[in-house]
This record gives C-alpha cells, sequence and structure tokens, in this order.
DNA sequence: TCTGGGGTCCTAGGACCC
DNA sequence: TCTGGGGTCCTAGGACCC
C-alpha cells in the first residue's frame, strides 16, 4: 500500500429507487418491486432484494425481468421523489462532513482523514449512517478505508444495510480472493478478456507483470496492476464541473419517417438548448446520435460556433442528421449531445449581432421557468412521450418564434 | 416482451501546422 | 533524392458507471 495515512468513507443507499418507493408506500416492503421494466423497451434500474432473489438486476430488460419474477411489482419511477430524497440526504452529510463527493444520486464519498487514528472515523461513520437512516427512512452502507476504490468495494461487501471497515494493513488480505470483476471499472468485457487469459481472482491479476499488463492493455494495464493491489490515489472532490449534456430516445417501435425524426431531433435539441442556458453555458460541439434496428450506433459530430441560439443549434442538428441518416433504414433511437461547454458569460461578446435572439431566448425561459420545461412542447403538440406525426421543423421553429414574440408583445 | 438515459474517459486515425 | 517527427485538434466508436 502506497498511502495508509488517509481515511476515506463511501456511502450508498440501497437499492434507492426502490426504498424511496416504499417510503411513499409501505405495503411494498418485504415485496419483490422493481422499478422501471414498464413499457414497450424497458429495463430495470432498480430492484428490491427480494426481486434479485429470482436473478433480476438492474439493466435487464423488461420481458426478461417478468419471465424471472411474474409476481414482481413493477413500477414506473418516480424521478422527481428521487431528486428530493437525494437532496435531503445529501444535505444531512453536507452539515456533518468536512469534505465530501456526491458521486451519483445515491453514492457519496467523505474524507475523514485525519479525524483521529481511525476508529475515530468509524465511530464517527457509524453516527452518520444512523442519523440519515433515523431522519429519511432509507437504509445506507458505508465503506471505510484507505481510498476511494477500497471503500467503495468495502460498501458492496457490506450491503445490503450494513457497514464495514477494512482495518489498516488487510488490505491486500480483503482483495486477493475476490474475482477482478469486483474491481470498480473492470466491467463484463475487460472481465471476460482477463478471465480467457487465465486471471480469475484479484491475486491472480496481481501475479501478473506490469509490462505484460502494458503491453495488452496501454493504460487500463497501468491501471489494473496499481487497482490490483489496491492503489488509487483520485482524491475526494467536492465540485465537478459538467462537460458535456445530452438527451436522448428510444421509441416504442422503430421508424423509417423522417419528419417524425426530424421532429423529435427539434424537440431534443429545443430541450437541451433550454438546459444549456439555465446552465449559462455555450456549446462548441454538437452530436447527433442515430441507433438502428439491431442496436447498431452511429453517431455524427460537428465543432461549431460557441453558441446557446436554439435557432442555430437546430440548424446544425438538422445537418448532421441528414448527413448521418440512412434513409430507409429503421431506427430506434436518436439523440443529441453538447460538449466542449465554457460558461457564457466571457463569451457573450460573440453574440453583439444577435441580442435580439438572445433576449428571445430567454423570454422562452422565463415562461418555462414560470410554467414548467414542457408547457411550450405540449403546446405544439409534440409531446415526446407520446409523438405523433410532425410537420416540417422549420414550420415548427418559425412558430415557436412568433409564439413567442406575441407572448411578449402582449406582457408589454 | 432484448438491450433506458445521463454521464465520463480512452483509443485510434487523419488533418494540419511547424 | 519518394516521404521525419512532434504537437494538437477533430471525429467515430466503445467501455464503463449509476
Amino acid at each position: 500500500m502506497t498511502d495508509n495515512s488517509r481515511s476515506i468513507l463511501h456511502m450508498d443507499l440501497d437499492s434507492f429507487f426502490v426504498s424511496v418507493e416504499r417510503l411513499k408506500d409501505p405495503s411494498l416492503n418485504g415485496k419483490p418491486v422493481i422499478v422501471g421494466g414498464v413499457g414497450a423497451r424497458g429495463v430495470v434500474s432498480s430492484c428490491s432484494y427480494e426481486a434479485r432473489q429470482f436473478g433480476v438486476h438492474s439493466a435487464m430488460p423488461g420481458g426478461q425481468a417478468h419471465k424471472l419474477c411474474p409476481h414482481g411489482i413493477f413500477l414506473p419511477g418516480d424521478h422527481a421523489a428521487y431528486s428530493k430524497y437525494s437532496r435531503i440526504v445529501t444535505e444531512i452529510i453536507a452539515d456533518s462532513a468536512p469534505l465530501f463527493e456526491k458521486a451519483s444520486v445515491d453514492e457519496f464519498y467523505v474524507d475523514l482523514t485525519g479525524m483521529d487514528k481511525y476508529f475515530g472515523a468509524y465511530k464517527w461513520s457509524t453516527g452518520l449512517r444512523e442519523k440519515i437512516i433515523k431522519e429519511t427512512g432509507l437504509p445506507i452502507s458505508f465503506g471505510l478505508s484507505i481510498n476511494k476504490m477500497l471503500a467503495k468495494m468495502a460498501t458492496n461487501d457490506a450491503k445490503p444495510n450494513g457497514q464495514l471497515m477494512i482495518e489498516r494493513g488487510k488490505e491486500q488480505e480483503f482483495l486477493d480472493p475476490k474475482p477482478v470483476g469486483k474491481i470498480p471499472f473492470v466491467g463484463e468485457k475487460l472481465e471476460e478478456t482477463l478471465n480467457k487469459m487465465g486471471i480469475r481472482t484479484i491475486y491472480d491479476l496481481r501475479q501478473m507483470p506490469i509490462e505484460n499488463l502494458i503491453n495488452i492493455f496501454s493504460k487500463t494495464g497501468t491501471s489494473l496492476w496499481n487497482r490490483s493491489r489496491g492503489h488509487s490515489d483520485s482524491p475526494v472532490a467536492n465540485y465537478r464541473e459538467e462537460k458535456s449534456i445530452s438527451v436522448e430516445r428510444t421509441f416504442d417501435t422503430d421508424t423509417t419517417d423522417v419528419e417524425f425524426l426530424l421532429s423529435a431531433l427539434f424537440v431534443l435539441t429545443e430541450k437541451l438548448s433550454y438546459d444549456l442556458r439555465k446552465l449559462n453555458r455555450l456549446t462548441s460541439c454538437i452530436t447527433v446520435k442515430i441507433r438502428y434496428e439491431g442496436f447498431i450506433t452511429t453517431s455524427r459530430q460537428h465543432t461549431v460556433d460557441y453558441s446557446l441560439s436554439s435557432k442555430y443549434l437546430i440548424e446544425k442538428a438538422t445537418e448532421l442528421f441528414h448527413q448521418s441518416y440512412e434513409k430507409g433504414r429503421p431506427v430506434r433511437l436518436i439523440g443529441i449531445r453538447f460538449s466542449g461547454l465554457v460558461y457564457s458569460g466571457t463569451q457573450y461578446t460573440l453574440f453583439d449581432d444577435k441580442e435580439e435572439e438572445n433576449s428571445l431566448y430567454s423570454a422562452i425561459d422565463t415562461v418555462k421557468n414560470k410554467y414548467g420545461t414542457n408547457k411550450l412542447i405540449l403546446a405544439r403538440g409534440i409531446d415526446l412521450g407520446n409523438v405523433k406525426r410532425n410537420r416540417d421543423v422549420q414550420a415548427m421553429m418559425k412558430e415557436q418564434v412568433n409564439r413567442e414574440r406575441s407572448n411578449r408583445d402582449d406582457k408589454e
């Protein structure tokens, strides 16, 4: 072990979405509950331990989950509620922790380095866990060790509803017998490759000379070598800036209808531009993603002038779509991503000649903030959840601009 | 009843510049 | 006189995480 001096806590809410559903409806306690997997092409996003006993796991297609667990209770999900409880837990941790990182809706790291000689950190963590359970009613597990990787692996061992500290100096003992797939960032593919090489446990992996690992896996090889020894030095970061934003939709049935696809692309790009402006950012790269029948996925990206304009970005997205789409080929998903994001503050001078347009967008956003994001979209009959055949993109854009202009004039 | 949606990071080839 | 080498940006695809 390189750095024995740190104390890192990892906390993870157990089957978080299911736990929130159980707070809302306690009759779900003790039953096989599955969130997601509803609808023609849904997948499981969270499932209770009762459902896991039947082989159900997250990311599993709904059909398969139904087959394995026909008596399961399938729920569509309530993301507003999940965000709310995630926020409550975050606040509890923020109130108690000196330095913490929110790694996802249901996962947190806390840097407890310097808080004692370890036993104190364990006691402190136990107290925090008890507080979260008492104040929210949500089960949560934790792991405590010398770095983020080991703390996370300890949590995985502690689940459900448990806690585990890896004693100092016992890290290698903890790691060695585990399958390589237990290492965070060793996914299905990498595990399969390692298994084919005869490497099944972390102990096996540790026997491989670093040169061999680098030859085969390049950078990943170095990382494997380090991880098999419990080395991981990534800091607990309390803030990370978003590097890209995206939105995508899978259709209930595949389609070859170009007008329909353009409508969907229009709505998605408009929505994402709105998010971009809300973040006070400009984008410099736009990517259109098309997933065809058979799960064959292509993407086409283009570097563009820094922009936050729906009109400009929709034009670019439409261009990319036309360059990319193979006419007549059935499409199951369409998506859009903005990357190369920068803060708009210093870049605004680029838009001197577009002030009118910008004020128009801010008017649109005001309406949205007031009445809800979907209001304008629904007003045009392009509800994404129920996408209908639609009119030409240019016509829709014009209509939207006119609508907003008249809304604004009415106000004045 | 095959495969969601929002992200991050890495690789590899080509363009382009000096 | 047949074709260096490094750096950087762009693009497409894929693995991985929750």
